[in-house]
DNA sequence: GGGCAATGAGTCAACATGTCTCGTAGTATG
DNA sequence: CATACTACGAGACATGTTGACTCATTGCCC
C-alpha cells in the first residue's frame, strides 16, 4: 500500500469500499469481513488485507465516506427550515444507507469501545450545527430557552431513529411538529 | 430436550441463559454463540445445541426473560407519573442490561428479519400501556389531542435511547419535561 | 437399587481467518 | 519502446470455529 496515486490502487480501493457499503446495508456490519468484501468486489482476499489489515478499519472507512449533509446553512424563520430538515432526515432514514449507519454506530458505541473518533465527530457536527441554528433564531427573537446542544440533538433525532428502525414505520409531519415544540420555547 | 421438569434440564438451562445474558451485555449479540455460552456456563458444547439448535433462538430466550416493567398501572395526575416512569427508564438505560437489549433489538430489526415476534410483542406492549395511560388522563380532562400510540412511544423513548446509547450521556429532568410536553397538548 | 434421560467429552468434516509466497500484469519512468 | 517497479490474483498453510455426530457417565425418578 505504498503509492496512493496508482490507478490500480485507487480502483481496487473504490470497488472494495463499494462492496463493503453494500454488505453493510444488506447484511449488517458482521458481514463486512475480508472474505465477503473480496468476493463481492471481485478482488483477491490478500488485496483487502493489504489495504485494511483490520476489518474494523474497513468498516469505518466504508461508513465515513460522506459527511452527513444535515442541518447545514440554517435559515430564518427557523421553524419551517427545521421542519424541512427533519423531514429530509426522516425520509433518508427510511432508506438502508443511512439507517444501516445509524444502527451500526449504536452497536459500536455499545460494544466496540475502540473506533469512537468517527462517531464522536459526526455527533459533535450535528450538535454544533443545531446549536448554531438555534443561536441564530434566538438572536432574531424567535425563541427562548434552547436546550443544551446534545439534549437538543437527542430530542430531535432520537424519535426518528426509533420510529424508522425499531417500529419500522413512517414519520408523520405532526410528529416532527411536536418535536420542534419540545426543542425550544417558541414565541 | 424431553423432560422440561428434570432438575438437570432446568439447571443447565438457567446457567446457559445467565451466561448468554452476560455475554450479550459484555460483548454484544455476536458473542452469544454455542461455544462461548458453553464455556461461560460450564456446560458441554453439545448441551447448548440440545437446548437451542440455532444460536438465534438462544439469544431470543436470553432477552425475553423478563417483560419490560414500564408504564404499568398509570396514575393520575398523569404528568408526575409519566415523569417518574421516564426517569426510571432513563436510569435503567444507563445500565448494560436494558441498553444491550435495546441496541440488539434495533440490530435485529434491521438485519435479522426473522425473529420479529419478541420485538413486536414488547413494542406493542409499550404502545398499549401508553395509550391506556393517556386515555385515562384524557377522560379526566388532563389533556387534549394525544398522538397515535406508536408515535407517542417513539417521542418518549427515542430520545432516551439516543442519549444513553449513542451520546453515552445522562438524561436531565428538563429533557423529560420537554418530551412530556411534546407527547400531548396539556391543559 | 434399577431404568432412564440429560450430560460431558470427544471426534469429524467443512469452513473462515490471518499470514505467507510467487508469478502475473498494469504503471510510471527513461 | 524498454525497463524497473509495484499492486494484484491465486494459492498454500496453520489455526480456530462451527455444526453434527457418538458414547460412556452421572444424576434423577420410581
Amino acid at each position: 500500500m505504498a503509492d496512493t496515486q496508482d490507478p490500480r490502487f485507487v480502483r481496487s480501493r473504490e470497488s472494495m469500499l463499494t462492496a463493503a457499503r453494500e454488505l453493510l446495508q444488506d447484511e449488517g456490519p458482521a458481514a463486512v469481513t475480508h472474505q465477503r468484501v473480496a468476493q463481492r468486489a471481485g478482488v483477491g482476499r490478500a488485496t483487502v488485507y493489504r489495504h485494511w489489515s483490520h476489518p474494523g478499519d474497513l468498516l469505518q472507512d466504508a461508513m465515513s465516506a460522506a459527511d452527513v449533509p444535515f442541518f447545514r446553512q440554517p435559515r430564518l424563520p427557523l421553524r419551517p427550515w427545521l421542519l424541512a430538515e427533519l423531514r429530509r432526515i426522516a425520509d433518508e432514514l427510511a432508506l438502508p444507507a443511512l439507517a444501516s449507519i445509524a444502527v451500526t454506530l449504536m452497536y459500536q458505541a455499545r460494544w466496540q469501545t475502540t473506533a469512537t473518533s468517527y462517531r464522536d465527530h459526526q455527533l459533535q457536527l450535528l450538535d454544533h450545527r443545531l446549536q448554531a441554528a438555534f443561536a441564530l433564531a434566538a438572536d432574531a427573537g424567535e425563541l427562548d430557552e434552547p436546550l443544551q446542544p446534545p439534549v437538543l440533538t437527542a430530542i430531535l433525532l432520537g424519535p426518528l431513529i426509533f420510529r424508522t428502525t425499531l417500529q419500522e414505520g413512517t414519520v408523520p409531519d405532526v410528529m416532527l411538529e411536536r418535536l420542534i415544540d419540545a426543542a425550544a420555547k417558541w414565541r
